[in-house]
DNA sequence: ACATAATAGTTCAAACATGAACATTAAGCA
DNA sequence: TGCTTAATGTTCATGTTTGAACTATTATGT
């Protein structure tokens, strides 16, 4: 039994997730060149993002739709509120949590931001037809949903 | 003109491609923990499977495979080749780079890492048919050739 | 009620990635 | 040949991410 029979580079589903890693990479780097001029990160952008949609979430719920932990976003948040992008208040009833929302200036910035990278995935997924694009959208949603009880 | 109108929330590719990104993650993040007991994170593992199939290969050559910087490289693989997995010779001709090759620990360890990602890959796009699976794949690569000019 | 569990957020040290500046060597060209 | 430019790899300072330990607050159970 010659191990090299079973090398996974002759393995479809291996060559093809390759693929998506790889494109994946080169987009997120492309996106973080993309944005300097707005001096923001990509990983700032994500929690516009998030905020914009999910007006006064927690830091706790903001780190688990980011896939991060709780001290990345506390070492994130403060970087972005001195720059008067977005207000941490105190919640009433809960006086664990901080309540987390967009200021006029963070949603003016995440508008331009938005404009960036829109463009960006605009170009990369060009290539695609919509129902491309849209079975690859349901496959990685299925992958994601498969991993999360592994 | 409402600027909402346009948000990116509303456009398929853009709510596909936050899709690709996730599942991107969440992969990773298995990976790292399915890797651990083997000692290995997924960077020092996409070393080994590129020295794998490009014996040889410089140090300058192998930062632009990963894509990632020079420097990068030079930090990761002193922990590589303290562990006897894999050995740095000068070339001969030109005595600015240093070819890279496996011993048989790391070629060992590699195998044993194989396994473990190709379980972790086959599981998450076991729900794709292998046209669709293949059909991702190529959508992927296009997507890097765009943003490789971009 | 009271002791115990769990939760939200912070702190800190360690690991990691990055880019600019540098030394060494090679290539191009007058 | 010599001079300039480019390429390889390293070093170093900076910024980011992580996980474990910690504080403060709330929930649970007897």
């Amino acid at each position: 039994m010659n191990i090299k029979q079973e090398l996974p580079w002759d393995n479809p589903r291996f060559r093809n997730w390759v693929a998506v890693a790889r494109a994946c990479h080169v987009l997120e780097r492309t996106l973080a060149i993309k944005l300097a001029p707005l001096d923001l990160k990509p990983a700032q952008l994500d929690v516009l993002m998030n905020l914009y949609r999910h007006p006064g979430m927690s830091q706790h719920d903001l780190a688990r739709k980011l896939l991060v932990g709780r001290s990345n976003i506390t070492m994130l948040l403060p970087q972005l509120e001195s720059r008067g992008l977005l207000l941490r208040e105190g919640d009433e009833k809960d006086k664990r949590v901080l309540r987390l929302n967009l200021t006029e200036a963070g949603e003016a910035l995440l508008m331009k931001a938005l404009k960036v990278h829109m463009a960006l995935i605009e170009k990369a997924m060009s290539q695609s037809t919509p129902e491309q694009c849209d079975m690859i959208g349901e496959q990685m949603r299925k992958i994601a949903d498969v991993l999360k009880e592994a």
